[in-house]
RNA sequence: GGAGGGGUGGCAGAGCGGUCAAAUGCAACGGACUGUAAAUCCGUCGACUUCGGUCUACGAAAGUUCAAAUCUUUCCCCCUCCA
């Protein structure tokens, strides 16, 4: 087995595992932070891992733009380049198949980007995907799919999600095996149940490392997300992680660990924190806004990141009302640190079997709001 | 004392007879952000409003005109150069 992977308990549809990379260890249920670029912006690699984060995420399509597989490949790996020594995910470029829409061209054999950076072109297939995912030594590989934009008729999900299927046979034929690394396959088929069973069904055919969900939170809104996500897991092969792509806000990570998802990544944490949203236990919190701008206390009392340790939320309010870079660095720090803690208190609450009590407060504070705590 | 230039919304700065409650930028206020084309984007930003308008506004006052931020006169400020 290429990738191990180990249920310690389970809670309902919850699991608690533990993901063996060459890299190392990895918790589920797990927050993957983003770093696109080979960098989790605004972070110092080692200040990610000071936030409890075990796993990255990083892009094919980016990397093979700049700097190019060959030189991070030469460079020793993406771990080495970027100085980070833990498992890394990285996506294939499906995720690009749908939000560069205008800068691409799809077919069969695969997609032709015009690189949003130059307009150059680059040919990306399932097999092209692998190659540069094997050059960046990541832990994880995703299979090459078509993020399927939403909304989508029955017939244009069916047709983009079996496309998906046949790239994911490719992917797996072109993904080469090693002890500590993986590959996931990624599951379509939009809000079509019958789609979706048929896609995991192929996916488990094939047969994965784990299997991803995918083409969700693009737009259906968080009610036909969890509708999806009520039957969606159970498809998958009970004992292979199931990682739910570019999820989400908290209580889409909650609600889906609650469904059977044990992995996660989004750009919130890290996008908010540059565009001055703030996650905290009492809901979101846009320190930008002027009722900060005299407040002594900290973003949180609970939370243990630098931002809550040391700064006021006047100062923090200051620091963003200026564009200090200070600002940017400070909030991303914290909405990662809120986002392990909040996965952290997801796994200690299945080991303890206190899931529902810890999803009551959790859901009890988020409605209470901010406002409530002054 | 002489010559010239200028005073516009919180600030900077367009406009130079009607389409001007006044471009644009900044600031301010609010919102969005889900496998990152994002330290980004979108609203609001004189006052009232039954949302159709109504009123008060472009240094001050008086005029010309159907109509003035825009033209004329006087006054009050500011800036530059020369003595």
């Amino acid at each position: 087995m290429a990738l191990k992977y180990e249920i310690i308990k389970k809670s309902g549809k919850s699991r608690l595992g533990k993901l063996y990379t060459k890299h190392g260890i990895v918790n589920t249920p797990a927050f993957m932070p983003v770093g696109t670029c080979g960098t989790v912006k605004a972070m110092m690699p080692e200040s990610v891992a000071a936030t409890g984060a075990e796993i990255l995420l990083g892009n094919t399509y980016h990397l093979m733009l700049r700097p190019g597989a060959d030189l991070v490949q030469k460079m020793g790996g993406l771990h080495k380049f970027m100085n980070w020594d833990k498992p890394i995910l990285t996506d294939s470029g499906g995720f690009q198949v749908m939000s560069l829409t205008g800068l691409r061209k799809l077919s069969e054999d695969g997609v032709t980007f015009s690189s949003h950076v130059d307009g150059s072109k680059h040919f990306l297939s399932p097999e092209k995907s692998m190659e540069i995912q094997y050059k960046l030594d990541s832990n994880i590989t995703m299979a090459l799919d078509e993020c399927t934009p939403f909304p989508a008729t029955y017939e244009q999900a069916k047709k983009s999600m079996e496309m998906s299927m046949r790239w994911a046979r490719r992917s797996r034929d072109a993904f080469i095996d090693r002890d500590g690394y993986g590959i996931f396959g990624i599951q379509q088929g939009s809000v079509f149940e019958d789609l979706r069973r048929f896609s995991a069904e192929k996916l488990s055919e094939i047969g994965f490392d784990g299997y991803a969900i995918g083409g969700l939170a693009v737009g259906e809104g968080q009610e036909a997300m969890f509708k999806v996500l009520d039957y969606a897991p159970g498809m998958l092969p009970e004992d292979k992680p199931r990682y739910l792509m570019g999820v989400g806000r908290p209580d889409d990570i909650v609600g889906a660990v609650l469904r059977g998802v044990d992995m996660f990544d989004c750009v919130m944490p890290t996008r908010s924190g540059r565009t001055a949203q703030a996650f905290t236990a009492y809901g979101p919190v846009n320190i930008r806004n002027a009722r900060h701008r005299e407040d002594p206390r900290p973003l949180e009392a609970e939370c243990d990141c630098p931002l809550c340790k040391n700064y006021s939320r006047a100062y923090i309010h200051h620091l963003q009302k200026c564009n200090e870079v200070l600002a940017v660095m400070l909030l991303t720090w914290h909405n990662i640190r809120y986002y392990q803690r909040l996965t952290a208190g997801l796994r200690q609450a299945i080991a303890e079997d206190r899931l529902p009590e810890f999803c009551d407060e959790f859901y009890a504070k988020q409605a209470q709001g901010d406002i409530a705590e002054i």
